[in-house]
DNA sequence: ATTATCTATAGATCTATAGATAATGC
DNA sequence: ATTATCTATAGATCTATAGATAATGC
């Protein structure tokens, strides 16, 4: 049954929403399109409508996760000032949730090392992503202007290195080491003049 | 045709050597057992007279791959100092060549993020050789005793996540200015006195 | 007439096992 | 007799496509 524009645009932004989740959570080689498609409520067939291939799918849903996560650290600045922000967003991501729920979190924490492997458009969407990440982080920064974008570049870095190591130990102790230590890191890297 | 005691041996050591690279290379999802013994040139079947799963694979590969990481800040220590070991260990990390070679590098920065979602065997060699290299790391640092363990783990957190970014990224420049950036501020955290 | 979705399946994987082969090691 | 490897294949995926269905939109 054929569906009305309105409704087959519906369909995609699920489809990429949900497959943002997957594969924040899964990774990309365990995100199948025919799970995708049943999360979503449809069935596997459907999909090559929407999507020319996996691969084009896995681009404009990394580029959709890229875009929330960017949103996270845009969005308070109207409000509460770029510093405000960045400190909120280093408390978040360094947090015991972010470990737990990777399919709302960073991409680059849950499949970057995958990203290496993809193909261009998958590698673009994360060089553009991380390239917004380091440009609202360094608003956020203390320290002279022409070291801004090298200091978010590192805090990035620890960062999503962080999430990495204590997601892949299995040992809760070092995990939470780990969030302890790299969050009193960064709000020094955050807050240091020079 | 059966083989000796020694040859089984040896073949085993072949086949976690081989699967420690292309693991490292590939992936753990897209490191197939048929590519692994053909790379080492066997027949697939053969395998689960070696391991009882490729999840056992993964797990002993995983462990061969940090037990080599971990011998590469090790062993010079002998010879010129913790201090000189860690220096240089940072060099090597954070460079073009480590970057462009994942199969002979870190495992953390290689599928750390695909660990978070293995079993305990997979996730207990992550923890161990995160903790191993967190004392090792420590040794070389300059700042007083109680703080080393949190700064070892703020700088291999860094040093990880630089190369996960560095790969992800397809614009070259980006990948450099991470290098460059990250490698500065390595350098000043393991000098520094507080 | 067009097309979004569904049903069914082709074709290509991949892990794991069963039985055959042939050389070791008791 | 035991066993390391080989040959062949079972069974379970997964991506992608072909043709049918049924409702939109010209």
């Amino acid at each position: 049954m054929r569906l009305t524009r309105e409704a087959k645009a519906e369909h995609h932004e699920e489809i990429v929403s949900a497959a943002s989740k997957m594969l924040r959570q899964r990774g990309i080689e365990r995100t199948s399109v025919i799970d995708l498609m049943e999360a979503v409520g449809l069935t596997h067939g459907g999909f090559y409508r929407h999507f020319k291939s996996k691969d084009d799918l896995v681009a404009e849903s990394t580029v959709q996760a890229f875009t929330e996560t960017v949103a996270r650290l845009e969005e308070p600045r109207g409000t509460i000032g770029p510093k405000a922000a960045l400190r909120a967003y280093i408390d978040a991501y360094l947090s015991e949730d972010h470990i737990e729920h990777p399919e709302g979190g960073c991409p680059v924490a849950a499949y970057g090392a995958d990203a290496a492997r993809q193909n261009d458009m998958v590698r673009d969407a994360f060089s553009e992503g991380i390239d917004r990440m380091i440009t609202l982080v360094s608003d956020g920064l203390s320290c002279p202007k022409e070291e801004r974008q090298a200091r978010a570049i590192e805090l990035l870095a620890m960062l999503s290195g962080a999430i990495v190591m204590a997601r892949a130990s299995n040992d809760p102790k070092l995990s939470r080491q780990i969030l302890a230590s790299c969050h009193r890191r960064a709000l020094r890297l955050m807050d240091e003049k020079r």
